[in-house]
DNA sequence: AGGGGATAGTCATACGTATGACTTAGGGAT
DNA sequence: ATCCCTAAGTCATACGTATGACTATCCCCT
């Protein structure tokens, strides 16, 4: 003999049909519910108290293996750490474990690359991909069986590249909050990016200035999405010539260093300057005064893009691409401009 | 024959074999490592180059079934919208991934009972549980191969019930940032408490108490770890007739929302009011003035957790219990007492 | 020349499950 | 009495991997 791995005492399939009296088969045909003119009820009802006397639960690995499926998807987001992509996690999880599947974690910690080899531990049957650039997405597409394609859903990224998607409405947010502020009366206003070009940099671009009507933009800069890359580069934005009475941001924590910035400076938030954020993260309500911004609904991203994948896992088909809607948040770092 | 699930056409071990000229063992001890006497360099070469060819990736399912294990864990945590727990993941993800293990997280959603059957989907090796309560924990260890137990490394959790724990030394940050309280001279205190009544409550309680010194306790109360929560907390306890010179909390969002009761009765931080928090999460940067704090090192408990799990899955033995310690972070929140 | 040992492999099997093909028993219709 | 049909199960096998037991060379030593 081949030497059995420790004598694992977990009891098996076998072991249940034992304790029934009856073969293997039958206690996989009624454990599948498969046994409708096949297995009499008397049996049925035998069988699934002698599972549940042992307290069988079937093996993973070898309904995987004889399957050929794992009922597990891979989640690859940025990183976890990040409230945004937290709560993307949370939404799908609950989904995944609703329809019984497994959810692995990939964090793509920091923008290192996507390891080509990263599906080595767990086995997977689909990926669930947030925010990520073209070549990556090759990776995963290429990782398939054998020549083909590992089924793939992407969140906030381009569609349009045979590859479902599920995102937010973000262009509509950047225009709804822009007419927001323009509406107040502001004119001069300076905007500050987030220095990852993702594929919405155009559109949010494109929405921003076709919303800006008699506004012009004084400044505009890209800081990475933290509090002191906001407040630095804010600082810069302030000092502008002809100064700048609001400023939109592209992320509430890029948005609470420029309150930073702001309070450097002497100014007051929202008298001498009116400050926007996006994404309506948990910082919005924590600085003084909250802050007015356009809320993503991260944690339904999450939930959708795991339900189209689900789909596309069960039926073939994921359905038609996404966009979700958010919400302009109105607080208090926004007013109407203090005549000079 | 019993009918193949779809044609597959991801290469097995047994098609590099057929590629290279050698037999299925051949190629299994060579991509095993296991070839040292056994195989030619010659032919080790000739194996390895066609399963690159092939782009062969061994099937984890099978691979599984026939080791017994599984090299996926899985990670327990309240939830992951918490930026604490997300740091956790990120630390235990880390040291999983180097170890070539895969992580699945089972969010305990807001406090929603342990599922029996929380480990369907996946089939695991070991779990990394963060702050639970006893009876989950009895749920976990029950869920072991037969009337066995799963390994188990508890994070945050009472040590000396037979589990491995890996623990932040929670009363030493109380008794530190309650010194340096009282060393500035306060001697009217408040405190701010979590409603959740982890162990370490009443060991908390104690180090604050031993550290209180000439000052006393003015007043208590307790509050969720949220923003409103511990607004309306602190709203009340600013309303004690000897109002206290300072309020310690026992979370930095907590900490925020007792900024916020402050400014609705019009006191100022630090000078009317001296406020710490907890944890060093990211809002204790974002609040003006900066908050001072007492930093857990939370991806480290991750990390020092999940090596804990992985050194008792490979070697029986996840070495003695670990604790923390964090560090006193000094902000703009706290100054000595204004002389009355 | 014969034996012994290293070297280089192959063979056969088991892990636990799912399922098509087969078997057996019973009963009703002709 | 014969035949067929359905019900109720069992049998056998395959999924892909890992590994102890076995086999076949070849070379060196006495």
């Amino acid at each position: 003999m081949p030497s059995p791995p420790p004598p694992a005492g977990r009891p098996t399939s076998k072991d249940v049909a034992r304790h029934a009296g009856v073969s293997q088969s039958t206690v996989s045909l009624v454990l599948a519910g498969k046994w409708r003119g096949r297995v009499s009820p008397a049996t049925v009802e035998t069988v699934r108290d002698a599972a549940a006397a042992l307290g069988y639960r079937p093996n993973t690995s070898a309904r995987s293996l004889r399957l050929g499926r794992t009922r597990t998807v891979m989640l690859v987001v940025p990183v976890l750490t990040s409230p945004f992509f937290g709560a993307v996690h949370s939404g799908a999880a609950r989904v995944a474990a609703e329809r019984d599947f497994g959810v692995v974690v990939y964090p793509t910690l920091d923008g290192a690359d996507l390891a080509p080899n990263a599906f080595s531990p767990a086995a997977i049957d689909g990926v669930l991909a947030s925010s990520m650039a073209a070549e990556p997405l090759d990776v995963l597409r290429s990782a398939g069986p054998g020549t083909g394609h590992l089924p793939l859903v992407m969140l906030d990224s381009e569609p349009g590249h045979g590859v479902p998607t599920v995102n937010h409405d973000v262009a509509e947010g950047m225009r709804t909050i822009a007419e927001y502020v323009v509406g107040l009366g502001h004119r001069r206003v300076a905007r500050l990016r987030s220095t990852v070009r993702t594929w919405t940099f155009e559109a949010r671009d494109a929405a921003f200035r076709a919303a800006l009507g008699p506004a012009e933009v004084v400044a505009e800069a890209c800081a990475p999405l933290t509090l002191d890359g906001g407040r630095e580069a804010a600082l810069s934005l302030l000092a502008a010539p002809a100064r700048p009475t609001a400023l939109l941001c592209d992320d509430d924590l890029q948005a609470a260093g420029a309150y930073k910035a702001a309070r450097a400076l002497g100014l007051r938030v929202p008298d001498d300057l009116s400050v926007t954020g996006f994404d309506d993260m948990r910082y919005a309500r924590v600085v003084e005064p909250e802050l007015t911004t356009f809320r993503l609904p991260a944690v339904e991203l999450g939930a959708r893009g795991m339900t189209a994948l689900l789909d596309l896992l069960d039926t073939g088909d994921a359905g038609p691409d996404v966009v979700l809607p958010g919400e302009l948040v109105i607080r208090g770092s926004t007013a109407p401009p203090t005549p000079a």
